[in-house]
DNA sequence: GTCTATATATTGATAGAC
DNA sequence: GTCTATCAATATATAGAC
């Protein structure tokens, strides 16, 4: 498992290196990312970045215009980041449930702490209402991607049998959900929560669960 | 369903009231609670709060001597909230599943905004970290509640063969996550997106799964 | 009771010093 | 390149007017 979580982290991390080219520029976005996630956008002073990323308050102006310019920057990455990992799951080889089985351990692996900080800036985007229109924007278009690559998978699933024959979109929604709930119960309790394995995470997607 | 979780709402305005004796304070409060959950702790001006309210902005400190204040309070009634409805349950009449479907209707009622709009604001407790100390403890200590009072039903179930053999402290954690998620979705996307149905939500949780 | 006016503090953003 | 100093805007909380 966490083998092959790295490989997402990786990808993420690539990924970012190639839409960020500038190390000042990616060393703010990266503190920047764990503030805001922590303590939202209104909550987030710039102060808060720059001392995290170890600079003067001033000169984050010197990498963006504004605080929502960061945030806006940070919405972006997060919701192709998101969709991203989905198709990445789409592409792998294996049955459908294994696709799902995997993706479901990438999204909930405890240590990719940077998963949940992405999650946590995305509800921010859609769910406050105190946010910058372009960010809004962007993250209404951007999440439909993850459902993009996710239903083809479920469809297969239930052409094989494998999957309830529900659905599939209603499916693609239970999942999202699903995943976002158990991944803020990560965030509040940490690692060492009881926590569901990840056949019980899916046995709502299963005809014959395992268990 | 609409019956019974406007037995909920009604259980929720009822223990409102009866704590917030004062009609001034309350509209406050209520109207608060929109705000907070919208735009967020730092989000929120007190001039929101005021002008949702009907109030001048100077008038609201007459009844809060500060915005933390209110928030606070809120916490601790949106806290004393959920562990009501799940207490509410488990002294239902009916089998244990009866009594978790019940719930799960009532949590998930897409009429109930306000319930949606508690939940919000108990997640910035527990998971931001520019949020008043106060609320955080008050919030650590009162998430102890539901679970006492859904652990029972689970094993409860789990006795008479209704319920997985799974540890019932992971049922939990799990239950809750999920209507954690699927109470996040039905903020994001409102009433007309295609969501499971109750059966579908407890899947994970029974042995026999009627789909 | 409720509002208006204001003192005080915080912070976002700029510009100039080193 | 990076920081310090400062301006301007916004918000909290108070206090006094009606």
């Amino acid at each position: 498992m966490s083998e092959q979580s790295e490989t997402l982290e990786k990808r993420f991390m690539k990924g970012f290196e190639e839409a960020i080219p500038d190390k000042g520029t990616r060393q703010i976005l990266l503190n920047a990312i764990e503030v805001f996630a922590k303590k939202g956008l209104a909550g987030t002073k710039i102060k808060d970045i720059a001392a995290k990323a170890g600079f003067s308050q001033g000169f984050v102006y010197n990498y963006f215009k504004s605080k929502d310019d960061i945030f806006i920057k940070i919405v972006d990455l997060a919701a192709d980041g998101a969709g991203n990992s989905v198709q990445y799951a789409a592409e792998m080889q294996g049955t459908p449930y294994e696709k799902i089985y995997w993706l479901t351990e990438a999204f909930l692996c405890p240590d990719s702490i940077a998963m949940q900080h992405w999650r946590l800036i995305m509800l921010q985007a859609t769910t406050s209402e105190a946010i910058p229109e372009e960010a809004v924007k962007i993250s209404k278009e951007k999440i439909k991607k993850p459902f993009e690559h996710l239903i083809p998978i479920i469809i297969e699933g239930q052409k094989s049998g494998e999957f309830v024959d529900a659905d599939a979109m209603t499916l693609a929604v239970t999942y999202f959900s699903i995943i976002q709930g158990l991944g803020i119960t990560r965030m509040q309790y940490g690692k060492n929560i009881p926590f569901p394995t990840t056949d019980m995470v899916l046995s709502f997607l299963r005809k014959n669960p395992s268990m």
